[in-house]
DNA sequence: CCAGGGAAAGAAAGCGCTTTCTACCCTCGG
DNA sequence: CCGAGGGTAGAAAGCGCTTTCTTTCCCTGG
């Protein structure tokens, strides 16, 4: 059967397709060189000759190869963003503030990895070989001292080979240093153990004392981090972290977060809260409480984390934690173009706030 | 200032950073030819001597170079993916299809296009620097002749060297014909009108008279079709197209919607209904509509378009049309890979349905 | 025992650029 | 009037692969 499209093979037979420079430079009656030189201004060329090979390049549709320039030049318009799923909006605003940086002369090069370590080194190595200018990992990273090994050293030579490295919302990778003059790699850290604390924080103060939380799976070092956030919540109360019963593990998505909201007001009926290690999540337990036929706030209190733009609309207003994800993602970027310096230790905080909005509510006196 | 990553400057000065053919071919004492042969597994090679290559290849932990390759080839691993915004879960659906089908083999570059002409163009003319295997063109057109004749000589080109073409969303390209010996590009078209013309159906089935649309930007095919499909309704019914008074064009994010309904609600106070044109919007609607004082469905019904993931957690249940956005996005991929062939036409209608929620009933008697 | 043939490996010519090194011309200052 | 030197342009050597064309070698059949 043959293929619907044009087989790159009939392309190979055929006489040439795209104007090469040596075409240009035929047409402009100058050499490759000084084709070249127009095109990358950096070589004084005389005015009339630019204008020349200008003209030759208009008139002949010329778009260089950028395979061909990458191969002689070394460098790469190539950038890659390592993400669970763009089509969660928590990636999608990560990816689209990197664009934002990235867009004018580098191509970004999404890549859903669903979170799997293998698929994670897998696309690194398809980046190590376009030699990609820079690579953004986000998505929460697997706390498996094997695969975390397996990453570092696969940055660790991306670094080597002059790929720029920042990750966006993972712990530093001990042993890739950050500043300094050997700097590698820059660290953008959400404030996930704060955001989750402050949040518990705000729940104890209106009253709560039995407060269901519905985590991340347990793996996952955003996962631990907002755990910890809320049991040292807790603990400063001096409340027990929670027996292990208030704490419900499972994936980060809507269908999870209801099926563990289910088995935790089986398992505590008495809850008169429920914390979501995100707003997805938290979606599910609020589909879940309904079924119950409790109402949010007036019978239990809900949480989420992220502050995903759907979180303003659903019912009742999420409260949550805000985490500036566009804007990490920008930052991101900046830091790959070598538009902005990370601070010496490649450390940066991104800060979490709680944000306030109908879903919490002092809880009714039994 | 030394920038904080290591400059490719820096890598060029030095010694060879990473392991070429000709490393592994000496490793393996045999000739780069064969190393070749042993990775693209495209000619015999003793299986001793594969062994010998694929262990030298592991001792110098050598990673092939995307950039010779593809130009010794003439093949690329890139596929780009045009969207406006990755950010907006419509299109980070769509580039998650398209790289659920791609993945494996190809890197997706996604292209943040802000809907604007300008961007578009500078985008598709960078992925023909890279002689992408593919590109996924989504995101509402600008109807506008000299865009759209620019766009069509860029694509067509794109195609004659080679890149396989998918619109997503978009009107076809006359010009660019879709089947046939000589296809070049397959059209994804989603059933916006009859979407639309049966959620306005819908309205006037459940009573409503005076119905208030939120549009999109007025320049835009989608924006025209839904529109169409709208007055297709109404007209159906006998109802005037609506008088001017009951349409309202705006961009299509949520801010918008927002005013524009209260410019609606002020010019038309009687209105029933407010349709939206898509989702995001519909979320304003409902804000401005709180503002007001009215109550959703029992004052003011409303609807929205391409049911995206948020709507049925929205306040109320949002009623709307679904596209199936991802299955979409992962239809373009597996044509874009030769997975799928489109039919003689190029021309694949996405069907559009109408899913009922809790933002419609019927009006109140006045 | 030798011609013939198939399988496996190598040599080498590019692919389309960048960049160093060299060549040239023209203008000055002495 | 001549040599120095700044300003332009070209020649050519790669960059790291793929692939065609040869060559080599060994096995088989007459």
């Amino acid at each position: 059967m043959r293929p619907w499209f044009a087989r790159s093979d009939d392309r190979r037979k055929g006489q040439r397709v795209a104007a090469t420079l040596a075409d240009v430079a035929r047409r402009a009656g100058v050499s490759a060189a000084t084709v070249s030189r127009v095109l990358n201004d950096n070589y004084p060329v005389a005015p009339a000759t630019r204008q020349r090979v200008l003209r030759a390049v208009q008139e002949l549709e010329y778009v260089i190869n950028g395979n061909a320039r990458a191969l002689a030049a070394s460098t790469s318009d190539l950038i890659g963003v390592l993400v669970n799923d763009v089509a969660d909006p928590f990636f999608g605003l990560i990816a689209s503030g990197v664009q934002s940086e990235t867009g004018g002369d580098k191509l970004a090069v999404v890549c859903n990895t669903t979170g799997a370590p293998d698929r994670e080194l897998n696309y690194l190595t398809l980046l190590q070989r376009q030699r990609a200018a820079g690579v953004v990992l986000s998505g929460s990273a697997i706390e498996e001292p094997e695969h975390i090994h397996a990453v570092t050293e696969r940055l660790r030579r991306l670094a080597a080979a002059g790929t720029r490295i920042v990750l966006c919302g993972r712990p530093p990778l001990p042993g890739l240093a950050g500043g300094g003059d050997d700097a590698k790699v820059a660290t953008l850290a959400f404030a996930n153990r704060d955001g989750a604390r402050e949040l518990t924080e705000h729940l104890l103060a209106l009253g709560h004392r039995r407060i269901g939380y519905v985590a991340g799976p347990a793996d996952r070092t955003t996962t631990r981090h907002r755990l910890e956030g809320h049991r040292a919540a807790l603990a400063a109360r001096g409340m027990g972290a929670g027996s292990g019963r208030l704490i419900a593990h499972c994936a980060y998505d809507r269908a999870s977060g209801r099926r563990a909201t289910l088995a935790l007001l089986d398992a505590e009926p008495g809850l008169t809260a429920i914390a979501a290690a995100n707003d997805t999540m938290a979606l599910g337990v609020c589909a879940a409480l309904r079924e119950r036929g409790l109402r949010i706030p007036d019978d239990v209190s809900v949480t989420g984390f992220d502050d995903l733009p759907f979180s303003a609309d659903a019912f009742p207003g999420l409260t949550t934690v805000r985490l500036p994800l566009y804007q990490a993602g920008a930052l991101a970027g900046r830091l790959l173009m070598g538009h902005e310096s990370p601070p010496p230790d490649g450390l940066v905080t991104i800060p979490a706030e709680v944000v306030r909005r109908d879903s919490t509510a002092p809880p009714r006196r039994p």
